[in-house]
DNA sequence: TTCATTTACTTAATCGATTTATCTAGGACT
DNA sequence: AGTCCTAGATAAATCGATTAAGTAAATGAA
């Protein structure tokens, strides 16, 4: 298999000095143009009067190796070290039907959340060997089915979904971060969203707070309708209010915290006093804070806010952000553990289930007793 | 060429009706495992009862397509639409040697930095039917160094190194987005330092500041020492002293505002009077904000503080940050750009251009008149 | 009519591996 | 002596394209 090879290792080898064995080729001294040739796997074979099946089946330990003695196991491993040989990747791809490479599908990069997810990808993914393509769809339907097909065009062994509705049925491993279809094939990663909400209310009503006021997420995050029920029940355990008058809905299709101030503004307007305010998200968490402020509401002193994410900057605020963290960073890394094992152990392809991860409050600044005001 | 397949366009199509041409094999009706064998040239071939030259020919308009009649193309076209058949693309890398794929080495990819730069590649490379591979290094120079033979070992066509001292040389195109490092071969993508220093300075001593307290870089970025010299000309060129005990520089492999916080501690701490501070980036200038605050000094009330770089979060600071922007998103566009020029002709690969962008002053709350307290 | 040129293709090599089926030489066994 | 087995390889097919070189039939010019 791949990892026999060590690229890493060949690679960082100093080149030893060639044995005296068979310089039947004349050696290049350092060609100044810094080309070198590339050593294939022909190459090594005809350097050491073998055949390219016997050293392809050295290098790999493929059943029919234990046929072969010990003497030219050594003398092929030898040769592909000081050659370096390396194995053509895109060769062994076409042969093995393999691409040892994921498809990444994201809303678009460069934002806090999809950042943390893929950044958790990213590490367990090069450990086991993979490489990945990213391709972001910025929330519309037909980019989405473009980046799609390019991804199955370029023969991705799997595919990893963020925060995206995929409703497509592919024949390859597919594990959806956040994503709330149940369908076929597809492992859903999801947040305990009632654990979540229940525990940011919780701490709200610990605080004093009874006159909360909810923003719901734009209708394109897939989190947003069942997070939104969740809320509805979390006030409903903790036994205060839930007022249709205290909420609003996030618009537009941009992440940025324009809209959890367009949102915030609108509540403020309607004028029902209200001392808290748990936001979809850390990015409208941040807008909304904003608005409250323009409104001449001190927080956490007049409006608790609580976020939810704990995306990076959810510390760095001024005040610094209580809010519901996911493992973002955690939940890449089992998506990616995921796709790796369906794709290298066929038996778990058709195998729907749901890992569901707790969130944790994290208590900062944003956060504070109730003091009615309004 | 690729382009010609218009991949999307063939996959979204609708499957029309088969011609009655030929039904050589009998039709499987929507076979109930989804695996649908997917069409190949040879199967496409076979179909039209022509040899697989002829149809790939036809298929990339290659030079030989002129001597085959219009009738033979449009039945190839047809067929092509009607099998939906997809070139594969790993067959056409190892044939062609291209693999149209980027590599792209930055630091971190949860990093606002890297992952504005990111998206800009990102937005030109899709463009131009190219993905792009990430690896990131951390900051460490053997991980650097792995990322190199890694992505080298799948045959990108060509690499980008963000914010990362590139010193490898190797046989494909590069482009390094603010390394300062002057490699053969290396194409460098640059801010002009000196006017984004000129500007921030100039802003600074127009509303009123002497007293500029400035913050140095950690020393694995690429671009600490030449903001640094740049700084200090800006000081001269705007006549204001430059003095080592207002200065600090962050230290720590992780990029966390912890470190901004420290340094501007250290500073507070030699008790000297300044008005205003210049941060390293936007991350250490959050932290410096919180340093400030906590030593009761407001922004920008007290003290003026500046940022660089205009990450997303930038904007949504309480106070919101006063910053040089870099056009990071253009950075990363010009860069997969030039990349794929360099590599679709040739004649241009040894080309050592630097580009040189120029950054803006983004002025927001963070900065004010200068009132002196201490 | 005949040779040269087009036209419309096809054959076969190639890219760089993996893998199945096959081959050979030598020793053991009957 | 003949047969079987086995160790130690190898030849050849294959993955799915691209492309140089070749070929047969039709056309055109001399």
């Amino acid at each position: 298999m791949y990892q026999n090879y060590e690229y890493e290792l060949l690679a960082t080898l100093p080149l030893a000095v060639p044995h005296s064995r068979m310089p039947r080729k004349k050696f290049e001294p350092s060609a100044n143009s810094s080309e070198r040739p590339a050593v294939s796997l022909k190459t090594l074979a005809r350097h050491l009067d073998l055949s390219t099946a016997t050293v392809s089946v050295v290098l790999n330990g493929a059943r029919g190796s234990a046929a072969i003695p010990q003497s030219t196991k050594d003398r092929v491993f030898a040769a592909a070290e000081q050659l370096k040989y390396r194995p053509h990747f895109v060769a062994r791809s076409l042969r093995k039907q393999r691409t040892f490479t994921i498809g990444v599908v994201v809303p678009e990069v460069s934002e806090g959340y999809a950042a943390l997810v893929m950044s958790g990808i990213e590490n367990q993914l090069l450990q086991s060997g993979y490489f990945y393509f990213v391709a972001s769809h910025r929330h519309k339907a037909d980019l989405l089915r473009e980046c799609a097909t390019s991804l199955l065009g370029r023969s991705v062994d799997g595919l990893i979904a963020v925060d995206t509705q995929w409703k497509h049925r592919v024949s390859i491993p597919v594990v959806s971060v956040s994503g709330h279809e149940e369908v076929e094939g597809v492992t859903n990663i999801l947040l305990d969203h009632s654990a979540a909400t229940s525990i940011a209310i919780e701490h709200l009503v610990g605080l004093g707070h009874r006159n909360i006021a909810c923003i719901k997420g734009q209708a394109f995050s897939s989190d947003t309708e069942v997070r939104w029920q969740s809320v509805k029940k979390a006030c409903n355990k903790w036994n205060v209010p839930f007022d249709h008058d205290l909420t609003a809905q996030l618009t537009g299709d941009s992440s940025s915290p324009e809209m959890g101030y367009a949102a915030t503004r609108s509540i403020i307007s309607k004028g029902k006093p209200f001392t808290a305010l748990f936001a979809f998200n850390d990015i409208s968490a941040i807008g909304a804070i904003r608005a409250l402020r323009e409104a001449g509401l001190q927080v956490p002193q007049d409006v608790s806010v609580v976020g939810f994410d704990d995306i990076l900057s959810a510390a760095f605020q001024n005040p610094s952000l209580t809010t519901v963290r996911q493992p973002l960073l955690k939940m890449g890394e089992i998506a990616a553990e995921l796709v790796v094992r369906q794709i290298e152990d066929a038996s778990r392809k058709d195998q729907t289930e749901a890992i569901v991860l707790q969130p944790e409050l994290v208590k900062r600044e944003s956060t504070g007793p109730a003091r009615l005001k309004l």
